[in-house]
DNA sequence: GCCGTTTTCGGCCCGACTGTTTTCAGTCG
């Protein structure tokens, strides 16, 4: 078995970062067909639940032909990337065109071609060189190239150099809804609607996607454009205008006439690959597929909602959430054909009764815990538990079990005086406890085993070695007050790294030791991410949805972490904080 | 290179817009 030994610690993201970079190699030389076959392998890589590498010691090069669009030729890449650290025909194309080839694409407009043409006749490796030889003018005399190509490229290097890119959901969410009110208020538009990933709630948002129906484009777009809000404008047509925002946002925005206004929001709502998945069945059956509608011949047979336009194709509605093409396109068809297993029926965007993770003015918390009981209140929930941190975690004034003691006693009181006044919300008493290096915790047991509620998490010690790090959060989840993982793997959306987990192990355990997983809700953490929350759900494991809030506006963070676990495919009964109160405190352990 | 309600061979989604052209390639979603 010498797969067993010395793999590189290569993880799924870097391994779908070379695939990708292999599509577009392959690309820059006019290869047919592979760059698409390496692009869907890499979006798999990087979708797939689990470390690749794991998969790959315990069940060989055949387990990797399980990952969708990974045949033998890939798999046999992905093997020799896991135990070599590189491939035979990668080093081969990396020497024909040694280029920095992610940080070339990242600029707007600038695709396999460009970069092939860059290379050959200027030499350009990477962004820096790229950035030079714009400002020298060596762009614009390229055959092809003209003085806008060459300001386009600026302008995208500018955006990449500002922004690294991609922004935060709750960001880009709270900005497109704004634009969305402002927009509405126009006379001659009928509807508005927001699609993309942004509708599909991914993590994070190159773009905002905006669709406009209205008889009057001509209008609408001049009052777009006029918006104050509106910096710079990249390009406008008749039926498309792209923009950028004060705020930086980049707004796609598209008129749509109101027949057409189901198959625009689903073609663009995408993801491409549920839209190229959906237009494949469509021709199978005879029909052609556009943003327009669902045509049979000349005429148009759906498209005024999605909803008809699944049915055509004989398959259930699907939520925004789960077109990702990553199975829910066969459940739709099951579902549609009355066969199981059906599309899941996933939690509601106003299904959460409580919230475990909420700190307060104790520790790193803006607000008392009353306020924070009160607001929650406000929002509907019944329940929070107040979890501040503990003494180990010294910069966020940590409490030691005396101080803990003294809240318990404070929430006690509070409980009384919220009843007197006639209030619902319960505050249970609860701790974010640390868990150490090697797994103990950092408060006694003894102390521990008064809390209604205990979160433990990881705030240090993030570079341990996969087994160390796994080891150290399993001990923790088999101590036998620990009822919840609190955002288990660490990371910070573009700012910090997951820790190396072993998820299937930590989910597995989760399991055993009636332990639950958090899906934190805050917009930097997201944490659990979707496709872990998918293996939970599959594997049984239980979750909570907590909004992690410092503040009392801070549980508006609490639809992201939903909107995290219908990606996911959660149901209700998976997420244990849609249940009352009397029903939540017997899941625990 | 992948994949199968047309298939183990022969296909592989579709349209808008831009820039530099004068009919189109490249990029994007």
């Amino acid at each position: 078995m010498t797969r067993q030994a010395n793999l590189k610690q290569l993880d799924n993201a870097q391994i779908a970062n070379i695939l990708s970079e292999m599509a577009v190699l392959y690309a820059m030389h006019h290869v047919e067909f592979k760059p698409r076959a390496y692009e869907k392998a890499a979006e798999s890589v990087a979708a797939f639940h689990e470390d690749i590498g794991i998969l790959y010691k315990r069940e060989g090069i055949v387990g990797l032909q399980k990952i969708p669009g990974v045949g033998k030729g890939i798999a046999f890449h992905i093997e020799q990337l896991l135990t070599k650290g590189s491939f035979e025909e990668y080093r081969e194309l990396k020497a024909k065109t040694p280029v920095q080839i992610e940080e070339l694409m990242a600029v707007e407009g600038v695709g396999p071609q460009t970069i092939s043409m860059l290379w050959e006749r200027l030499k350009i490796k990477n962004l820096n060189d790229l950035e030079k030889a714009a400002r020298a003018g060596k762009i614009q005399k390229l055959p092809g190239f003209g003085k806008k190509s060459q300001e386009k490229i600026l302008r995208g290097i500018e955006f990449l150099q500002q922004t690294g890119g991609r922004k935060p959901l709750g960001i880009a969410l709270h900005h497109a809804r704004e634009l969305e009110i402002a927009v509405v208020k126009f006379k001659e538009v009928r509807k508005v609607a927001i699609a993309g990933s942004l509708r599909r709630r991914k993590e994070t948002i190159g773009d905002v996607d905006l669709l406009i129906c209205t008889d009057k484009p001509e209008k609408v777009t001049e009052q777009f454009l006029a918006l104050p809000s509106v910096r710079h404008v990249f390009g406008k047509g008749t039926t498309k205008i792209n923009v950028r925002l004060r705020n930086g946002l980049e707004v796609d925005v598209r008129v749509i006439p109101e027949e057409s206004w189901g198959a625009a929001l689903n073609y663009f709502t995408g993801s491409k690959a549920h839209n190229v998945a959906l237009r494949k069945i469509a021709i199978k059956k005879g029909y052609k597929m556009n943003e327009y509608g669902l045509f049979k011949g000349k005429k148009m047979v759906a498209g005024k909602t999605e909803k008809e336009i699944y049915e055509k194709l004989e398959m259930s509605y699907m939520e925004p959430e789960l077109r990702e093409d990553t199975g829910e396109i066969d459940a739709a068809i099951r579902e549609f054909h009355g066969e199981k297993p059906w599309l899941p029926k996933l939690i509601g965007y106003s299904d959460l009764k409580g919230d475990l993770q909420v700190q307060t003015d104790w520790t790193d918390g803006k607000n008392s815990i009353e306020e924070m009981a009160l607001a929650a209140e406000q929002m509907g929930l019944e329940y929070i538990a107040i979890t501040d941190h503990t003494k180990s975690l010294a910069m966020t004034n940590g409490t030691d079990e005396e101080k803990l003691l003294r809240q318990m006693k404070e929430i006690d009181t509070l409980n009384a005086k919220l009843r007197l006044q006639g209030k619902k919300v319960c505050i249970l008493k609860g701790a974010e406890v640390n868990i150490l290096k090697d797994g103990s915790l950092d408060i006694a047991d003894e102390v521990l085993s008064q809390l209604d509620v205990v979160g433990a998490a990881v705030h240090t010690h993030f570079n341990l070695s996969l087994s160390e790090q796994t080891a150290r959060v399993v001990a923790a989840m088999k101590n036998p007050h620990v009822d919840i993982l609190f955002h288990p793997t660490g990371r910070l959306i573009n700012k910090r790294k997951p820790i190396e987990l072993d998820m299937e192990v930590v989910i597995a355990k989760a399991k055993e030791t009636k332990t639950i997983l958090e899906i934190n809700a805050s917009p930097e953490r997201l944490d659990l991410k979707d496709n872990f929350i998918r293996r939970c759900v599959e594997r049984g494991a239980r979750m909570v949805i907590d909004s992690d809030a410092h503040a009392m506006e801070q549980y508006a963070f609490l639809p992201l972490g939903i909107a995290q676990a219908r990606r996911g495919w959660a149901e209700k009964k998976d997420i244990l904080n849609t249940f009352s109160l009397k029903e939540f405190l017997s899941q625990l352990k």
